[in-house]
DNA sequence: AGCACGCCGACT
DNA sequence: GTCGGCGTGCTC
């Protein structure tokens, strides 16, 4: 009997794929494993196995699997259960979300090798000019990539010479594919055998007494293994003796010293981390109980605790509990919030159980992970991560705890799947059986509509921990300040004034500004004109630091030119501000105090964050001036004034949640100030500071705030009163997406009637050379959501038939936000 | 997603 | 006349 497996590719279709097997791979398979298959005319890629059987396909020949890459499955039931559920969900293929899940390296792709076939022999003068230079590095090297041909040959498009070279049976090509993942191996040395009494020890050093340097090494050597035990590692050696690898390879050559390879984690965590021991307050307890009676009604429950109410806390209780019935646990946080800090507090107290994960990781320290996950080891029983590390191979979860719940962040955007992590966490804690416990100080609508209708359990935090008060937040209306040229640059009196008593009180001072760059654009101030983006439909940002014009969305720059490119003059000016200008601007006014910025440009590099964080720690920084980064998970004792420039940039966002955006966010500044007991300031400037949002926050009014927001999106039809999915279609010709946008609009009309809007340009029409439309689906509640995915999906397929429409791309976001 | 095949412009 | 640009179709 044939037998086949139905296989998974990292690719975005929909199908899976059949392979024929032999009888013996048939019985080794199980679904989860990796296989390596050819897919198309040359390539090999891995797949995953879904299925083994044995019924063959009718219309096309199975090609044989190239090999097994796994002794068990690398990917569990659950992971593949839920990978299906998000693929299903968030309308994109398995193959995307297996993309998305995997570490890179367990994810092998073949690469060409050619080789020269020994046993024909060319006559040099059929051969073209390449043909015979690559023949010629063949005689040197055995074989040759793809990429060493390319250089060798200096051509962009080799195959025509190599299919050439086929065709005279001069070269082999074959697929070899390997292994990506190298385990980090530390070198070690120890002293040989006959030197490891103290007598042959003397004699050695007498006879080492010509060779200064080595003694010194054989005499460090001695020391240091007296301090650590047995062997020591090469790098330790050289820096404690002074010497260089060259006087180890001398000694190691007199066979004074042995070498050893040692397979270590590149993650190695503070082995020193004591467990702290803590007492919930009264508040925290009370909150706790209100968890794990949700808990017991088979809940999730939502913790809305103020900020600084010490919501960690009640998560360690939680998390102990789960730690203590060898349950694991998987903590998320937005990418932003995984924080030095936050993640040193967390190992403190549950030692080195903790592991984490997230995007400034490299490919091999996630391998390491995930493996330490699978095996269920002592070093990851409480996972620590972004959103991605919800597709860890978790096999026996307790635990799943959702913190700063409200982070639009924990939506992936671009590219598929494009899940949204709190939503997709909540249905891996149902699968497992686990429970799971959503944190945050200022909810999102979704969440605390869940709570309210006890779908959630709720437990609340309303005051801070300790002896904190709630800061004094306060509203300055700049339009009046203005008017009475009360402004010193960007910064009103009362602000000014608040800096300067601020400094000289020694407390630290944290601004917000929602914007990078030193200023969104360049105008001239003669014809206007802005300079654009070639390939979006975006004005260039200007980078003072580079002197460069920068696009935010594709990468673009160009260096700034002295004179408008369109009428010649020389005015251009910098007009609207960013972090790097409100900086400079601070600088010059108090010149004494150390102005320090955080955004994406400042933090570029691995530790450029925690080196940031470091300084102002430890007060090297008097003021940061910082975008979102600044609002999430920094935990600074001495910050007593924040400042918000212009909170009206946030308020008039064109976004349906612009209003409760604004409230998340300048709540979440706030909290950063008067962490302890010294009541903090805030300060805010508006030019419309009788909005009722920023009244809102200044009275700290949650609830009177989701009131009206949610009866605004009851009125005009938004998330969370429906669900939303948007379509975006992406072509290079504007007419031909015209036409097809409007086609899919009223197709989708004739099925959903006006719960279609658009088709409708987004804000930035234009983005990689690629024109955009989008059109927006509600689902009402009532409404069964996959029979309207099926609907979309069907009229999809007619759209796909539509030769007009082919160069059209079409991407769906499932909850869009 | 890659990659081959096929059709049009700018060049040795 | 060719090289190589990208638009289109296919992958078990």
């Amino acid at each position: 009997m044939d037998y086949f497996v139905d296989v998974a590719l990292p690719i975005p279709l929909e199908k899976l794929f059949t392979y024929k097997v032999s009888p013996e791979q048939a019985e080794l398979i199980q679904p989860g494993m990796r296989i390596s298959v050819p897919f198309g005319k040359r390539k090999v890629y891995t797949s995953i196995a879904i299925a083994v059987h044995d019924n063959p396909p009718t219309v096309y020949e199975a090609k044989d699997i190239d090999q097994i890459l796994d002794e068990n499955p690398l990917i569990t039931s659950f992971q593949l259960k839920h990978w299906d559920w998000i693929a299903n969900y968030y309308m994109c293929t398995l193959g995307e979300v297996i993309r998305a899940a995997l570490p890179k390296p367990f994810l092998l792709e073949s690469e060409t090798v050619v080789t020269s076939n020994a046993d024909q022999k060319v006559e040099d003068s059929l051969l073209s000019d390449d043909e015979f230079l690559i023949l010629e590095a063949l005689s040197n090297q055995s074989s040759l990539s793809i990429n060493d041909i390319i250089e060798i040959t200096e051509k962009k498009n080799v195959l025509p010479i190599l299919n050439g070279l086929l065709d005279k049976h001069a070269i082999e090509v074959k697929e070899t594919i390997y292994e990506q993942y190298k385990p980090k191996l530390v070198r070690y040395v120890h002293f040989s055998e006959q030197f490891t009494n103290d007598e042959a020890l003397s004699q050695l050093l007498e006879v080492l007494s010509k060779a200064p340097k080595q003694r010194q090494v054989v005499l460090q050597l001695f020391q240091l293994q007296a301090q650590q035990g047995g062997r020591v590692k090469v790098s330790d050696l050289i820096s404690a003796s002074g010497s260089s690898s060259s006087i180890i390879k001398s000694l190691l050559n007199k066979g004074v010293l042995q070498e050893l390879l040692i397979r270590e984690d590149r993650i190695l965590i503070d082995q020193e981390a004591e467990q702290k021991q803590f007492e919930l307050s009264n508040h925290q307890t009370q909150a706790l109980k209100t968890i794990q009676n949700a808990f017991d009604a088979n809940k999730p429950a939502l913790l809305f605790g103020v900020t600084s109410s010490g919501k960690t806390e009640v998560y360690l209780k939680l998390i102990e509990d789960k730690l203590n019935q060898g349950e694991q646990v998987l903590y998320l946080l937005p990418e932003i919030a995984l924080t030095t800090q936050l993640i040193s507090r967390l190992q403190g107290y549950l030692g080195n159980k903790v592991a984490v994960y997230h995007s400034k990781y490299s490919a091999n320290e996630r391998v390491e992970v995930w493996n330490n996950v699978q095996n269920q080891s002592e070093n990851a029983q409480v996972v620590i991560g972004a959103r991605s590390s919800l597709f860890l191979p978790f096999s026996k979860l307790g635990l799943v705890i959702i913190d700063e719940e409200h982070e639009a962040s924990f939506k992936q955007f671009d590219p598929a799947p494009r899940y949204h992590a709190r939503d997709s966490a909540l249905v891996l804690a149902k699968l497992h059986g686990a429970q799971a416990v959503l944190g945050s100080a200022t909810p999102s609508l979704e969440s605390f509509k869940n709570a309210k209708e006890g779908k959630f359990g709720l437990a609340e935090l309303t005051v801070r921990f300790g002896e904190a008060m709630m800061p004094d937040v306060q509203l300055i209306d700049i339009k009046e300040a203005t008017r009475k040229k009360k402004m010193k640059g960007h910064f009103s009196k009362t602000l000014f004034e608040s800096i300067e008593e601020s400094l000289l009180a020694g407390e630290q001072i944290i601004f917000f500004q929602n914007r990078r760059g030193f200023a969104p654009v360049i105008e001239c101030t003669t014809c206007g004109h802005v300079e654009q983006c070639p390939n979006c439909d975006v004005s260039l940002t200007f980078h003072q630091n580079k002197n460069q014009l920068r696009c935010h969305y594709c990468g673009y720059y160009e260096s700034v030119s002295p004179s408008c490119k369109a009428c010649g003059n020389n005015t251009l000016d910098s007009i609207g501000f960013g972090t790097e200008q409100i900086q400079q601007e601070l600088q010059k006014l108090f010149p004494k105090a150390h102005v320090a910025r955080m955004d994406l440009d400042t933090t570029r590099g691995k530790y450029a964050y925690q080196k940031l964080i470091a300084a102002f720690e430890k007060k090297e920084i008097d003021i940061l001036v910082g975008t979102q980064m600044v609002t999430k998970g920094l935990d600074f004792r001495n910050v007593g004034l924040v400042g918000i420039l212009n909170a009206d940039t946030l308020l008039n966002f064109p976004d349906y949640r612009a209003h409760e955006r604004t409230f998340q966010l300048l709540t979440q500044v706030a909290g950063r100030a008067g962490r302890t007991a010294k009541r903090g300031k805030v300060l805010i400037q508006s030019y419309n500071p009788y909005h009722k949002v920023l009244q809102q926050v200044t009275t700290n009014s949650y609830r009177e705030m989701f009131e009206e927001q949610l009866y605004e999106r009851e009125q005009f039809k938004y998330p969370p009163s429906l669900k939303i999915i948007k379509l975006t279609l992406k072509a290079k010709d504007f007419n031909r997406l015209n036409e097809a946008s409007s086609w899919l609009a009223q197709s989708l009309r004739n099925v959903f009637g006006n719960l279609v809007l658009g088709p409708e340009s987004p804000v930035i029409s234009r983005i990689r050379r690629e024109y955009l439309k989008n059109i927006l689906l509600k689902i009402p509640h009532e409404q069964s959501v996959s029979k309207t995915k099926k609907g979309i999906k069907r009229i999809q397929k007619s759209f796909d038939a539509i030769p007009m429409f082919k160069s059209v791309r079409l991407v769906y976001d499932v909850d869009h936000i």
